[in-house]
DNA sequence: CACCAGGCCGTGC
DNA sequence: GCACGGCATGGT
């Protein structure tokens, strides 16, 4: 059996939501905290096993990726088992809008300034991400201040919007993409992201400037499709082993 | 000083 | 339709 790599599937770039502390991976999710070492404290959990995906086989989806091409197993060797998290929308939403432009750390930092100020305390000195109705007090004036720069004028029209997720669950992809993509800030990368992360939608190929290196330099000619059926986990495995040797 | 980071927007053609 | 400059911030 593959090794789990939770620290990979935790604070490699899917979600904003994690910190490493003691050991632990640590996040306050769904009204509380969770602490958890590895990947088999989440399975007696419901809200985990739901979070962490532990439905589906990605051992099956890593070995058949594997073997698809000399990269590919190159990058599934390089690092152990990744899944694709199921996160909440409105947080994935704001998580990939504070993206854009930015490194992993940043955003990490900004994640947890929106929560201490807009969010509420689950635990001491442990807050939850903002909803949107908590969000929607903030001013333009004070996100920027926060740090979150150009994005802020985004975050406010993400909570103007913030019914568009409901839509996007019940529509095909592409017509998904097409309307998280009304939200300004939000484009095919950003949107991808959210469908992967947070909507399971396994056939987003988000291309950041990571994966245009990816692509340009091993796969020249080529795009998602031909990572089909498995395209948002073969990009990650990609993602994590670019940045990795680079 | 420059250039970069899980990009997108507005403008010009 | 595509190319390009600008954009906040912090790190190297």
């Amino acid at each position: 059996m593959m090794e789990e790599n939770l620290r990979e599937t935790l604070m490699g770039g899917q979600s904003f939501s994690w910190r490493e502390e003691d050991g632990f991976f640590t996040a306050v999710l769904n009204e509380r905290v969770y602490r958890i070492k590895s990947i088999g404290d989440a399975a007696a959990d419901p809200f985990l096993y739901d979070y962490f995906d532990l439905g589906y086989d990605y051992e099956k989806a890593r070995s058949e990726i594997a073997a698809k091409d000399e990269i590919l197993r190159k990058a599934t060797e390089s690092t152990g088992l990744i899944r694709l998290l199921k996160q909440d929308h409105w947080i994935a939403l704001i998580s990939f809008i504070l993206s854009q432009n930015n490194n992993i750390k940043r955003i990490t930092g900004l994640y947890s300034r929106l929560s201490e100020k807009y969010g509420h305390e689950v635990e001491k000195g442990y807050w939850s991400f903002p909803t949107a109705d908590e969000l929607s007090k903030a001013t333009e004036e004070e996100l920027r201040q926060l740090g979150v720069g150009f994005r802020a004028p985004f975050i406010i029209d993400a909570v103007r919007n913030r019914d568009i997720l409901e839509e996007a669950e019940a529509l095909p992809f592409d017509e998904a993409m097409k309307a998280l993509e009304k939200i300004k800030g939000v484009g095919p990368k950003v949107a991808s992201c959210i469908l992967i992360f947070s909507y399971q939608r396994r056939e987003g190929f988000p291309m950041d400037v990571w994966m245009k290196k990816v692509m340009a330099e091993y796969y020249p000619g080529k795009d998602a499709s031909y990572f089909h059926p498995y395209e948002a986990l073969s990009q990650q495995y990609l993602f994590s082993w670019i940045r990795s040797i680079t």
